[in-house]
DNA sequence: CTTGACCTTGGTCATTACTCCAAGGTTTAT
DNA sequence: ATAAACCTTGGAGTAATGACCAAGGTCAAG
């Protein structure tokens, strides 16, 4: 068991932020020690772990929140339910990567037929790859 | 050419949204009729319609701005440059595209596994698939 | 020539996701 | 035993991204 500063070091995150996701609700309150410090396990790391990788894909903490109560809560979900959830972040995250896709796609245009030498760019007419596409 | 109201519908934004935009350097001033309305031709549009595909796909409006302000000002970007600010959002796009697919696989897992009846989720031990991959 | 729909600026308000005090208690190292 | 480093709560502040409102000008239709 360690106190908030380490993992927030550990998560690379700072100790308030993790105070403000116990606040909000993204994690259950911690235990506390005699003299009221929170103490975090192996378990509470993977949880802020989750949220930072959920957030760095694009999630709300509001989604990170959904997404977390399916893992935290399996009680109080049906198989149904879960499913049903699961299954249309699919087709979200599905949507999401193809637009990213589409924009890598242009970019690389815009990079391949970039001269890539010292002059204006102004002759890079695939500046409108951006556009086109 | 037309003005701010209807640029806002074809875009599905508002028209505070596009005043917003401006004012924020997004998009660069818009012309004006004589009693001072904003006037917008097809290229707004395009421009509307691209800030917001890039803000769906995660950019912030910063980044976003970045992207513009190749598309915008090639006289003042070197063709080294702009190859090497599209390679560097090419690198990026492709950890965010990496990311979302494990997210995409976890959940895949999940749905599949699960079974999706009336009962209790907590039967459904692949949970875990969100925190172990 | 009035009514309703649109536009203007300038300002305030809201939400998300933190971030930074201040005042005080605890732990650890020297 | 004292300084440095850590923790507590409560509350205020901030940046990004708009949404909303008021007071007033414009324009097209009936």
């Amino acid at each position: 068991m360690y106190r908030i500063g380490e993992l927030a070091n550990r998560c690379e995150v700072t100790a308030d932020t993790i105070r403000f996701y116990e606040k909000s609700g993204l994690l259950s309150p911690a235990t506390r020690n005699e003299s009221g410090y929170r103490l975090y396990s192996k378990k509470d790391e993977s949880k802020v772990q989750f949220i930072r990788r959920a957030k760095n894909t694009g999630f709300t903490l509001q989604e990170v929140s959904e997404l977390l109560s399916i893992r935290v809560e399996p009680e109080h979900h049906t198989c149904g339910e879960v499913k049903a959830i699961a299954d249309d972040k699919i087709l979200e995250l599905e949507q999401r990567i193809l637009e990213l896709k589409r924009f890598q796609m242009s970019l690389q245009i815009l990079s391949e037929k970039c001269c890539g030498g010292e002059e204006s760019a102004a002759g890079c007419s695939i500046l409108d790859a951006l556009e086109d596409h």
